[in-house]
DNA sequence: CCCTCACCCTGATCGC
DNA sequence: TGCGATCAGGGTGAGG
């Protein structure tokens, strides 16, 4: 599940290995996956020819610059790219596949087909509708703690759904939204305006801290997929709370909770983070 | 505007 | 052992 460091991780390594290169011809599998306003028809012949300047990344969005586009590409749940030989057998789930000059592939390939790619012309792709509305990238530069203030104290959503709200800041995913909170000892189901100055200074250091440090260690490795860019992250050593139910807190040895927010999977210490009783909407017990 | 929830997908896992 | 139900969750868009 690529959130900010794992995009940035793939980033680093497509820059690495494709950029320079051209791009000869591309096919499409699954015609979904590219997005209006083009077709895949028109995605795969506008792409011909193209040069690979330079893979950049806002959020979790990956940018690759050609000669006359802007390549947008979003890895949801599952998406990965491989750099292979033309040739090579496709392995399962390659939706899309870059035929690169030098007898290379650039391939796309994602079990859940959630991922997507869309194209901009270079001249416009600050117009790209989606990246336009992105919140600040989590550094301390560009995330400042007034503006989240602000935002904050105008919804009493629970503070896990706002910091996974990608208008308020990007990058931040399930694994390092729980991951911060716990850094920070904010309970995930607080309403964001209950939040005081304090907690909301420590939530956002958490957040800068907590996707800088994956993206030093390059990522978080789930699941190992062989040979696949940016999958080689060493991060989930360094988890505390995420995918750690019922083990124990690693400050103060209780017991590590799992419970829904958001619609997300959401895991905390009922010690260092309060129990989520007291946020529970009041209804029918069960 | 604010907020919640279904949807898109497949594979792994759970309960019976 | 089989098999249906459930879970995993990023982003979008429908609808209350």
């Amino acid at each position: 599940m690529p959130e900010l460091p794992e995009v940035e991780t793939v980033r680093r390594g497509l820059n690495q290995l494709v950029a320079g290169a051209t791009i000869k011809s591309v096919d499409v599998f699954w015609n979904r996956m590219i997005t209006p306003p083009f077709s895949s028809e028109r995605f795969q012949n506008e792409l011909v020819g193209e040069q690979i300047h330079t893979i950049e990344r806002r959020g979790k969005y990956l940018i690759f610059l050609l000669d006359h586009w802007a390549m947008v590409s979003h890895l949801r749940m599952e998406g990965k790219f491989t750099v292979t030989k033309t040739g090579e057998p496709y392995e399962k789930h390659t939706h899309v596949v870059f035929h690169l000059s030098d007898n290379r592939d650039l391939r796309y390939l994602d079990v859940r087909k959630f991922g997507r790619f869309s194209l901009m012309p270079i001249d416009k792709k600050e117009n790209y509708g989606p990246i336009q509305k992105l919140g600040p990238e989590p550094t301390t530069s560009q995330f400042s703690l007034e503006n989240f203030q602000e935002k904050l104290s105008r919804t009493q959503r629970a503070i896990k759904a706002v910091i996974l709200d990608q208008h308020i800041v990007a990058g931040v995913g399930n694994i390092y939204a729980d991951e911060s909170l716990f850094r920070a000892q904010i309970n995930p189901m607080k309403p964001a305006n209950q939040l005081n100055k304090g907690e909301t200074a420590r939530l956002r250091e958490a957040i800068i801290t907590v996707i800088a440090n994956a993206v030093e260690a390059g990522g978080t490795t789930i699941r190992t997929y062989k040979n696949t860019l940016g999958e080689a992250g060493k991060f989930q050593v360094a988890l505390n709370v995420y995918g750690k139910t019922n083990e124990d807190c690693p400050r103060c040895g209780t017991p590590i909770e799992k419970t829904k927010v958001a619609q997300r999977g959401t895991h905390y210490c009922p010690k260092c983070q309060g129990s989520i009783a007291r946020y529970e909407k009041k209804g029918p017990a069960g």
